[in-house]
DNA sequence: TGACGAACTGACGGGTCAGTCAGTCAGTCG
DNA sequence: CGACTGACTGACTGACCCGTCAGTTCGTCA
């Protein structure tokens, strides 16, 4: 029973709420995790009250759902639109492979590393992370792909390199970013850099 | 204030307890996630009171990093105790590979995921995680170097190697145990495979 | 201008749960 | 045997927090 469209219906001004309010989630999400989100914290963080946010979202679980799926599509857009700029295939490769970096974004990976695990319980949340990671994925292997038909890449399977590559990355990522320990960022860039090489020949 | 030795001390049974606890609180804990577990819950499934388990444990959260790691150094001692039998390195090779996959341990992979966000806000966690990650790549490590000093294998560098396959897999599972999108055991078993067989020549 | 509904508030109910505490019971030491 | 203590219980408390709801404000339409 929420924004409900009836005789002077609601205006845009709804759809400005929501979006505020996802963004504050999300930024509460990165401050104190997924976990320790309130919805009081919500309200506090934009000084409105907390049943507004459940006049805008009918239960907290769907709050971060959406919040998480706002955060990682928007990302996602943004990656999306620096390859899509000219360039030859190894420096797309590299912008790619630079954003997905923890350096570019530690925070976002903190996100991502609580939204797997929050995915292992909650259904919406997987769809989500299982959507956005398989996108995040193929526009790597578009690179690939793209790079082998040009003849700048040499790699038998674009599809398998892109995801070897992927995956590869988030186990580093969170070597580096959930405990800090062997792997340090330089490490970290010269693992993938020798990974790329032995990929694309 | 926990069991001190005083006149005639606590006796064996109370380590027997404390054990008895960790175990429980694990099983509990691969259930209903980390984040769902209830000091309640534990109590319940021994039959016990919470008076108890707090009794043998000050707060919930040691009792839950106290109880990961418990689980975590018996993986691990398992993975040990496998590895240091005889064989190729060839051989030892695909018993590590094979001890890391999803499929002998699809709850253990749900735990270290949740372990790895927890990580990000505990410094238990932290360090535990840390401690043991770093434990199992260094067997990886190991084997690789042992299979290179035989001349079975050709690597250039066996420890680069062994993060790159470890972070690989882990990356993998994360996609295979919180989402089961794209990408299914017998493919993960080919990306893996072929890693391989790039990383030792 | 008056009516109406969308946007919003603030207080509150109700449920959950970690940790406490007074007290019980069994085993052991002197 | 009697004092003592370690192991354990179960009821309780205090805090937290989600979601609801009666009521307020304000813009818009007839």
């Amino acid at each position: 029973m929420r924004p409900v469209k009836k005789s002077h219906g609601p205006g845009p001004a709804v759809e400005k709420r929501r979006i505020q309010i996802l963004e504050a989630t999300c930024t509460v999400m990165s401050k104190q995790g997924i976990a320790s989100t309130r919805v009081g914290d919500v309200a506090k963080y934009l000084g409105i009250s907390t049943g507004l946010v459940h006049y805008h979202f009918d239960t907290k679980d769907e709050l971060l759902a959406a919040a998480f799926r706002h955060a990682a599509e928007k990302e996602l857009e943004a990656l999306r639109l620096l390859v899509n700029t000219d360039g030859t295939p190894r420096e797309l490769l590299d912008i790619v492979v630079d954003n997905f970096f923890p350096a570019s974004g530690f925070s976002s990976w903190r996100l991502w590393i609580e939204g797997w695990a929050v995915a292992l319980r909650s259904e919406s949340f997987r769809r989500t992370v299982m959507e956005l990671d398989e996108a995040w994925v193929e526009v790597l292997a578009d690179t690939l792909t793209n790079g082998v038909a040009s003849g700048d890449f040499d790699c038998v399977n674009p599809r398998d390199s892109a995801w070897r590559l992927a995956c590869l990355i988030e186990g580093l990522a969170i070597q580096q970013v959930a405990h800090g320990g062997a792997i340090n960022d330089v490490e970290t860039r010269r693992l993938v850099a020798d990974a790329i090489e032995a990929e694309i020949g």
